[in-house]
DNA sequence: GCCAATTGATTAGCCGCCTTACAATTAGGT
DNA sequence: ACCTAATTGTAAGGCGGCTAATCAATTGGC
């Protein structure tokens, strides 16, 4: 009775053998879609970060740029970026680093609260970002070029259906 | 013209927002649908480290201990578990070294060729790895409970359908 | 006003993934 | 037989997530 390996790309066909004797025959095609799910997203994410990776980013600086361009002239601070992110302080600090050394992004101190720091693109930043989002969102868009739009709004209420409220205590 | 943040737990629901002007109309509900899915399957995913964790495991060392699991007494040699795990030698590596400090697998020198190794799990491996299954895929069977039989064979076909051949060369 | 609690950012350390480089070994062509 | 080429496993180093601990600064209760 083998049981397939979990999320990675692999033989797959036959996932509906996995763990027989430990779940619910209802539950087997389940887990089988889980699987799969979870292999296509993350070989799409792996495509997205080979290609973001020409332009010496990641998802996660990516994702700081994008936060700030969409913040204007205000900045953020690096709390704010976590938080609307959803990734730690810690991996902030970490991301701003790696972008500041580039001289994408600059920390400048807060006047009023001297704990805080606002973190503003450069213009190199701007003009980066520009570069990168055309290449970024084609990509995106290519990956899921075969699925019409019925099937992509079919796929969009599917996801959202999928729950992510507390699991069970097993 | 705010930017959606690129694959983050997020406000999202603006997604349509994203890149105007960068994109052409019709797929930009194709990149609503890969944000939404990749999230998805990234709050999945978290969830199912976590659980694992409570074990002392991880995914990848879950996959270990199944791709041994399914190996039967033969074992298998780190490149084996690579190639079928889909990730790299050196990753293997790690995960062993991981795995054997807690005496869940053993090296077993190759008799025939000196160079490769034999990977065997230790009854505490086989034990453990009982213990955790049926908690691992009923977490997961759980996280799509909220989906009908239909919607999940709906879900894989789509998902299946989601291309990844060679990215266009932007 | 002052001490305690909270908050913001950082550091350190772990993990798993990657790539690159390498030593040891084996396999193959001539 | 030998020399080259390929293969195996590992090491080193980077990255980006995480948690936990730390430190400075601010805020609140009394």
């Amino acid at each position: 009775m083998p049981i397939e390996f979990p999320f990675r790309k692999l033989p797959t066909r036959q996932t509906a053998s996995m763990a027989s004797g430990y779940i619910p025959d209802a539950d087997l095609s389940r887990v089988e879609a889980a699987l799969i799910c979870v292999r296509t997203m993350n070989d799409l994410y792996q495509s997205v970060e080979a290609n973001l990776s020409r332009f010496g980013l990641s998802v996660g600086r990516l994702g700081i740029l994008i936060l700030l361009h969409n913040s204007g002239e205000a900045g953020r601070t690096p709390s704010e970026l976590a938080d609307e992110g959803g990734i730690t302080r810690a991996t902030v600090t970490g991301l701003l680093d790696g972008l500041e050394k580039e001289g994408l992004v600059e920390r400048i101190k807060h006047p009023g609260d001297r704990r805080m720091l606002h973190i503003r693109m450069t213009p190199k930043g701007r003009d980066l970002i520009a570069a990168v989002l055309p290449s970024h969102v084609q990509l995106i868009a290519w990956a899921l070029g075969s699925l019409t739009e019925a099937e992509i709004q079919q796929l969009i209420a599917l996801a959202e259906k999928i729950g992510t409220g507390s699991p069970p205590r097993t």
